[in-house]
RNA sequence: GGGGGGAUGUCCGAGUGGUUAAAGGAGCUUGGCUGUAAACCAAGUCGCUAUGCGUACGCAGGUUCGAAUCCUGCUCCCCCCA
């Protein structure tokens, strides 16, 4: 049963026993996940996890995904803060829409239930509120890591934020969560919701929290807002590119959570390198196929190892007049951010024609024509006209 | 309600009237080294067809030859007491 594998893989599993007590249940379980619709890209780090919610439906188990759309919505009024900023209703649909495009390409649609939060928050009366309120304590509220953290270093939390925790609680009140997974940063929201739900006359959830998966820096949890993400409908080429990015410390826990698959002991190559290449090659064999991890690992090869062009580079036509003028070209054509940039990754050297550097700002037509235009290692066009 | 402290570039953080486009650090970018990465070395890191010009130190005004630095009002944040 593939549960054994999601069993496997969580940190926590809280009660002890109450996974196996709501197994003997001999009825599909409805197991909850929280997504947040700010940012819908489905990374690596969050695919891991929608693929633990796979292991419990290839067991026969509803997948209930809730949309926070109401607790994005309500936001932080002074945009000051670190809180999430509030989000257009359209912009939050239309996320929506594009996270569950996503996430079906690891769940399986007729097993999974998306809902959106506000179907139910957006119903409550102020004094249902204060009623889920009561469920929760101050004290309790301020042990979390975070907030806890955020106090002593003064940095503001608002009273809204205190009452996240209750909202998700309810959000498994609403949907009769029987288990509610997530990452180990969500231990406090997730047993927030074994508190409250007795209170509604529910049997708690069973809490599973599984392992955070570093970003490409190796450094901190892998997110959107940081950066540091692979977002699993990214190219081949960039795919394998980034994953050979990260740092060697990193290998790992990538190993572990995105390549060993259903073969835990199996052995990976000694080599860092090749061990690299070999997590590169899985990961985006698992979103691209075999054929795309190919190209993928062709593509590094040949333009990061062998420092050579690729083999289809995009073709950018010359602006009119001569001399012509780099930095305006760059900017338009490949993706520098201004021109006073431009010109310092000239000065730098990291601007290059048929490989070597450029030597000014402005260059004749004749140099430029049918050229290959570099800038740092992996931008290129060539040029026509 | 009372008192105190604060808001600086992507982030952290110096700077209390005059080369201050603003120290230092982190991050990021480029170049070098290399086994992808890391480490290390060097340079850069507001914008603009640019040896100059324009913007910029919460917002809006003011004082001054000259302000991030002084004054006034406003907004936001933190702490203590109630």
């Amino acid at each position: 049963m593939s549960v054994e594998n999601a069993k496997q893989q969580a940190v926590d599993i809280l009660p002890e026993g109450g996974l196996e007590q709501k197994l003997k249940l001999g009825r599909p379980l409805r197991v909850k996940l929280g997504v947040d619709p700010t940012s819908p890209d489905v990374h690596l780090g969050f695919a891991y996890v929608l693929e633990r919610l796979a292991d419990f439906q290839k067991a026969g188990h509803t997948v209930v995904l809730i949309v926070g759309d109401y607790t994005a919505r309500i936001g932080d009024p002074s945009g000051l803060s670190k809180e999430r900023p509030i989000l257009e209703d359209a912009v939050l649909d239309e996320n929506s829409k594009y996270f569950a495009e996503q996430a079906f390409r690891i769940l399986d649609r007729e097993q999974t239930e998306v809902r959106q939060n506000g179907e139910w928050l957006g119903k409550l009366t102020y004094a249902d509120t204060v009623r889920l309120a009561r469920t929760m304590t101050v004290a309790r509220l301020l042990e979390r890591d975070d907030f806890a953290k955020r106090f002593s270093a003064h940095v503001p939390i608002s009273l809204s934020e205190l009452l996240y925790p209750v909202m998700q609680a309810y959000d498994s009140v609403a949907i009769e969560a029987d288990i509610e997974i997530g990452g180990t940063d969500q231990r406090f929201n997730l047993l927030a919701g074994r508190d409250v739900m007795p209170q509604y006359g529910l049997e708690p959830q069973v809490v599973m929290t599984f392992p955070l998966l570093v970003g490409t820096d190796g450094e901190l949890k892998m997110s959107k807002s940081r950066g540091n993400y692979i977002g699993i409908t990214e190219p081949p080429a960039e795919m394998f590119g980034k994953v050979m990015s990260i740092p060697d410390k990193a290998l790992e826990q990538w190993w572990t959570m995105l390549a060993q698959g259903s073969h835990p002991d199996e052995s990976h190559p000694e080599d860092p390198m090749e061990w690299k290449l070999e997590l590169a090659r899985r990961i985006t064999a698992r979103w691209h196929g075999e054929e795309g991890a190919r190209e993928g690992e062709a593509h590094f090869t040949r333009v990061v190892r062998q420092g050579e062009a690729p083999e289809d580079v995009p073709e950018l036509p010359l602006p009119a007049g001569d001399p012509v003028h780099l930095p305006a070209l760059l900017v338009d054509g490949l993706g520098v951010a201004s021109t006073s940039e431009a010109r310092r990754l000239i000065q730098q050297g990291g601007v290059k024609v048929n490989g070597e550097p450029a030597a000014s700002v402005d260059l004749p037509r004749v140099a430029l024509a049918g050229a290959l235009l570099q800038v740092g290692k992996r931008k290129f066009a060539r040029l026509t006209g």
